[in-house]
DNA sequence: AGTATTTGACCATC
DNA sequence: GATGGTCAAATACT
């Protein structure tokens, strides 16, 4: 499933480059949707290059694995992406097990892994699928950041009891454009697919998450003047996560939901509170267990 | 009733 | 003391 994985991620790329050569045709083009797709385009090329070195398209290639090869098994390209040594997850599960760990600091946690990814909404999607990376989060707290107009949600892995699963991700509205969400993410899911669809009694009918996955992702038409397909994902399953002007970000996620079709898609996108229009890139890391290390700087892209 | 989100409080770090 | 990150009780939702 994993060279399927890579064609998919290929595929994303070479959308990501079309429209990318277009915005750079166009004179009156934002510079930070450029950026957003250059950023994207390397995010599929460093999903699929992980795929290819580090597990080799063995489905069967575990987190462990990725371990071992902490920050060797992503190749770098050009200077835009960075890799750091950081420890394996045994580390984390350790704090996990811990019962001295109840409190985890942000100094604790800047040992882990640790990358970023902008998220440039357009779209008349709902938000819920919007921030979506193909992972289940839960929403443990939000709080305003000294200097930022918009307060920082903190989320994580809804299988963290389940699974030990220690990722979390920060998300954040930019203060100078809210159309788009700066995502940390911390730490690398240690939960997988299969386990999760058995861990909870709800997903128990989703046997295979590269069953339902979409295949072909189509870009929905927006006011950018994409090269669009269509205006639809191609996606047969969602879940749900809004945003709303009192709480900023709100993620639900419930058992019916879920059932209708779960968090397991293709992309990340967004929409603002204030206004609805069309999601024009998507981006996940989805299924990646990036090398525990990988350190994706994007800041480099808004100097 | 079970699960997810909200939000004030707590804790670690600087 | 200020700040960021997390906890956990209260609340909302399905």
């Amino acid at each position: 499933m994993d060279q399927r994985r890579v064609a998919t991620e290929l595929t994303q790329g070479k959308e990501f480059a079309m429209q990318l050569k277009i915005h750079l045709d166009n004179a009156s083009s934002s510079k930070e949707l450029q950026h957003v797709l250059i950023n994207n385009i390397l995010v599929s090329y460093e999903k699929s290059l992980y795929l290819l070195t580090t597990r080799g398209l063995n489905p069967n290639a575990s987190n462990n694995e990725s371990c071992s090869q902490a920050g060797t098994s992503i190749t770098r390209i050009g200077s835009q992406v960075s890799f750091s040594e950081s420890p394996c997850n045994e580390q984390v599960n350790r704090e996990f097990k811990d019962p001295n760990h109840k409190r985890s600091s942000a100094k604790r946690k800047s040992n882990m892994e640790k990358w970023k990814n902008q998220v440039h909404v357009k779209g008349d999607m709902g938000v819920e699928e919007a921030l979506d990376d193909g992972y289940d989060w839960r929403k443990y707290g939000q709080k305003d950041i000294l200097g930022a107009k918009h307060p920082r949600g903190y989320y994580r892995c809804t299988y963290r009891q389940l699974q030990g699963c220690l990722a979390t991700k920060q998300v954040q509205k930019l203060d100078k454009d809210p159309s788009i969400f700066d995502i940390t993410y911390l730490g690398s899911h240690t939960c997988n697919p299969e386990s999760r669809s058995a861990s909870t009694p709800q997903n128990q009918s989703f046997q295979s998450f590269e069953a339902i996955r979409p295949t072909s992702f189509h870009f929905p038409s927006s006011s950018n003047n994409l090269p669009m397909h269509d205006n639809t994902f191609d996606r047969g399953v969602t879940s749900r996560s809004t945003f709303s002007p009192e709480s900023e970000l709100r993620v639900e996620k419930n058992p019916r939901t879920v059932n209708s079709g779960p968090a397991l898609i293709d992309h990340v996108s967004a929409e603002t509170s204030t206004r609805s229009h069309t999601v024009d890139v998507g981006f996940s890391f989805d299924e990646l267990e990036f090398a525990n290390g990988f350190n994706f700087d994007h800041s480099i892209f808004y100097n």
